[in-house]
RNA sequence: GGGCGAGUGGCGGAAUUGGUAUACGCGCACGGCUUAGAACCGUGUUCCUUGCGGAUUGUGGGUUCGAGUCCCACCUCGCCCACCA
């Protein structure tokens, strides 16, 4: 019996693949098509870790079993390696960005061979690539010609290490200190002019899209409430001479409003401290605000606020006059940075009128089945003390008071989003520069017209220029400022003008990848667009549920908008989308170089084989579950696979196999197609075990049934496959259409997997009692009688007073007496 | 505090979607092979009970001939967002 030598067995077949290509993707190919993707790896490390293989082992499988089902798949990858995880690592070994980043492709690229991908290396893409890089700065270039891309003065997270950083780089630690997500470096709050992607203009659409994609519920909760949608209204306030807009979705509780409050960076704020009475204490209270580390303001936690004394607001209807507060629980940032105070229906205003003796209005009676004491009551319900509108209902008086506020141009309906303008600017060096320049008057021109093609090939791509230093400079501008020659230059009249310094995020390149892998190699044009339409969508996008808002919205918005502007043909990026779980150390913590409990891919291949690595992550659990690694597994796949080199020698040569053979065969594909069409790869190697425990006690398996396990086989452990594949065969020589992968799935026989006789069992009073074997199609009353005839159920059962009998066919028979 | 998800053996998990709960694997125990170990092979393994039998899918209730699966309440854990008016 021949020993299972993995390494000598994966070496013989890996160079064959991927010289060759088999897994190439054919464009306009009259096959159906499936794009299936995963999200490409940032390289952050000197390898893939085992994290990059379980987002790619399961999708993978099934890329290989639709292939073998006639589907003309693209599977590809690439590298993201701009921004500060690739920089960091470049950083750490005092090498350039430029030499690491290609390094690590060159390294990644290797082991996902090693682990024997199915991937279109022809459509290898990286996002630092000037030719990818060129056309990221042309998309730009469309956001900023339309107006999506502004320049705006925002408020920023300031690290001195990692320089601005975006709310989405930035985590709240144990402390409730703001620290950056990579270094854990500690931050704060400063203004910066920054790039800005108007993303909220396209919040509706992102909403809406979310109706006609097939992403999984909670997905698509999340970005809703990412998103955050709240229709109400502007309500008009008057303070002194000075209109403040406050936004509500309470409209309803209007009358009830007994306060007005301002966030402390409210523009009308300064004018209150220049009339108020106590001006000196607000003006303190302000500075104090606004200067508080975010340490203090968590731990304060609680309401605070101040009294503009001697200043009132007036009521748009009832004229009454209100106390003005300045709060720390105002946000300037959302709405209009000021509300109305209404405590009897919300709880934060209820707190804070509570605290500074404020009055409490009840304006909205509930529906009698509420708790009278749960205050304050924030549902809808029936309007009182509001004067004319008393008696109506929440919803109708919403619409009337607008109606009348409307009137007397004192408000008007207004919806609010959550989401927010997308920082795209970050001062670093390692990312795409951003391709636009200061005139001399300060206007800011893109390098180029992004409909001047001649042009655009001339001047794009705008190339990183060459550095060492990284570092932002004091002021917090971005380093490539310190490279003053690069940044002189001239504007299109020929006029000096300067460069802009800042780079554009980690997240442009990737925001998309998945169009450029249409048509990977394209020197004219980011894609072509009759490529765009025969591959899109994106069938079944994979990921990381960290993505779920960031990434995978985001990329959603670029898309809409090229949508808009007629460069891709389809509305929507992606038709489906699965998140995937964790893989968890041993010790069920989460991995960790400092805690040393790390699984390196690596290691597993060279100790096991990339066959059993494989098998093992696709083995352990579900795509979507987060669980611990456990050695336990890889060392019984690889067990398994042991076993299934050794049946070689069975392989009957009179194709010759008995019965159980041919049923547990039959049974086996028959389940596996069902557990490939859904994901289930997990069960999918129970089946593949189940059936090598059947054959394990066998002397003869027939050809035909070897065949067929051997292309059942082939998406999990192409190696292996491909090997038993071309011995059987009797291949001498390699020839790439003789390949295992390019095969066809195997079919299996109905009628074989359809038993003649089955086993059923027979409850009484809801307990199993006794099992009976009955033929496939046998009627009701013979089966009732055969049950009936049984000890075991006689003892129970009286055959005169059976209340009830039910026979479900084929499942069970059912007494109640 | 809000949203989402999940609770099944010692462990990872399975259950044709309302029809014999615990498939498959890990681990463990016993046996074989070995000078010995590793590897390998075989048998057993939800719990209680010598047995007959009984109990069991986080807890309590409900619907049903029948519930891990559906409904209600509660408990626990995980993830995301957190003063969003």
């Amino acid at each position: 019996m021949k020993k299972y030598n993995f390494k000598e067995i994966e070496n013989k077949w890996k160079d064959k693949w991927y010289t060759d290509n088999i897994y190439a993707a054919e464009d306009f190919s009259e096959k159906p098509k499936k794009y299936i993707l995963s999200e490409w790896p940032y390289p952050s490390g000197k390898m893939i870790h085992i994290g990059h293989a379980m987002r790619y082992t399961v999708p993978e499988i099934y890329s290989r079993y639709l292939r073998m089902n006639g589907y003309n798949v693209l599977f590809p990858t690439g590298w993201d390696a701009f921004g500060l995880p690739t920089e960091g690592f470049a950083l750490k070994q005092k090498r350039t960005p430029q030499e690491v980043a290609e390094e690590l492709a060159r390294n990644y690229k290797k082991a996902m061979q090693d682990m024997g991908y199915g991937i279109d290396w022809d459509r290898e893409t990286n996002s630092t690539d000037p030719k990818y890089y060129k056309w990221t700065q042309w998309l730009f270039l469309k956001f900023f010609e339309h107006g999506l891309a502004k320049l705006k003065e925002m408020p920023v997270w300031w690290c001195p290490e990692l320089g601005n950083l975006a709310d989405e780089e930035i985590l709240t630690d144990k402390d409730g200190n703001k620290i950056s997500e990579r270094g854990s470096h500690k931050v704060k709050r400063k203004l910066f002019k920054q790039w800005i992607l108007k993303l909220p203009e396209y919040a509706e659409r992102l909403l809406s899209g979310l109706e006609t994609v097939d992403y999984p519920e909670p997905i698509k909760v999340a970005q809703r409430n990412w998103i955050g949608k709240s229709v109400g209204a502007i309500i008009k306030f008057k303070i002194g001479n000075e209109l403040v807009e406050v936004f509500t979705t309470r409209t309803d509780t209007l009358f009830g409003a007994t306060f007005v409050a301002l966030a402390p960076e409210h523009p009308i704020v300064e004018k209150l401290i220049e009339k108020a009475d106590n001006a000196a204490d607000i003006k303190e209270y302000v500075n104090k605000a606004k200067n508080m580390s975010d340490r203090e303001k968590q731990a304060l936690k609680e309401k605070t606020g101040i009294e503009a004394l001697g200043i009132k607001a007036t009521h748009p209807l009832t004229a009454k006059k209100l106390p003005v507060f300045i709060t720390n629980y105002i946000l300037i940032d959302y709405g209009t940075g000021a509300i109305m105070g209404v405590p009897a229906h919300d709880e934060r205003d209820m707190d804070f009128a509570q605290k500074y003796n404020l009055e409490i209005l009840d304006v909205i009676a509930p529906p009698k089945t509420h708790n009278k004491n749960e205050r304050p009551y924030t549902g809808y319900g029936t309007l009182i003390n509001s004067g004319e509108f008393s008696g109506l209902k929440s919803e109708k008086a919403i619409e009337k008071i607008l109606e009348k506020l409307g009137k007397n141009s004192l408000g008007y309906p207004k919806i609010t989003y959550k989401v927010r303008d997308w920082v795209f600017s970050r001062q670093h060096y390692w990312g795409e520069p951003i391709p636009v320049v200061y005139k001399e008057d300060g206007q800011i021109e893109a390098i180029v017209n992004t409909e001047d093609t001649a042009r655009v090939h001339k001047i794009l791509p705008l190339e990183l220029p060459y550095s060492m230093e990284h570092d932002p400079l004091p002021d917090g501008s971005a380093p490539l400022a310190r490279l003053k020659d690069w940044v002189e230059t001239k504007d299109s009249t020929g006029r000096p003008a300067k460069r802009e310094t800042q780079t554009m995020p980690t997240w442009a390149g990737s925001s998309w990848y998945y169009l450029r892998f249409a048509d990977a190699n394209n020197e004219k044009e980011f894609c072509n667009y009759e490529k765009l339409k025969y591959w899109l969508p994106v069938d079944h996008y994979f990921g990381g549920a960290e993505h779920t808002t960031v990434h995978l919205l985001y990329s959603r918005f670029w898309h809409q908008f090229f949508y808009d502007i007629g460069i891709v043909p389809t509305p929507e990026p992606y038709q489906k989308r699965t998140n995937g779980g964790l893989l968890l150390a041993e010790d069920g913590k989460k991995m960790s170089k400092r805690l040393g409990n790390t699984v390196e891919p690596g290691e597993l291949i060279e100790k096991y084989g990339a066959d059993a690595t494989r098998m093992a992550i696709a083995f352990i659990g579900p795509y979507t579950d987060t669980y611990p690694w456990n050695e336990g597994c890889i060392r019984a796949t690889h067990k398994l696979l042991g076993t299934i080199n050794s049946m070689r020698s069975k392989v009957s040569e009179n194709n010759e196999s008995n019965k159980n053979v041919i049923k547990a065969y039959n049974i086996l594909i028959k389940k596996l197609t069902e557990m490939l069409e859904n994901f289930k790869m997990n069960t999918g190697v129970s089946e593949i075990m189940k059936f090598v425990n059947v054959i394990k006690s066998v002397d003869n398996i027939g050809k035909d049934i070897w065949e067929g396990f051997i292309l059942a086989l082939a998406p999990f452990a192409p190696f292996l496959a491909e090997d038993l594949w071309q011995s059987f065969k009797g291949y001498s020589k390699w020839k790439s259409e003789n390949s295992v992968h390019l095969q066809s799935w195997p079919k299996y026989n109905k009628e074989i997997v359809r038993d003649l006789y089955i086993t059923i069992p027979v409850q009484i009073n809801g307990k199993v009692r006794d099992e009976i074997e009955i033929e496939q199609d046998e009627d009701e009353s013979s089966v009732k009688e055969k049950a009936l005839a049984r000890e075991k159920v006689s003892k129970y059962v009286d055959s005169k007073n059976i209340k009830k009998f039910m026979y479900v066919e084929g499942k069970i028979v059912s007494f109640v007496v």
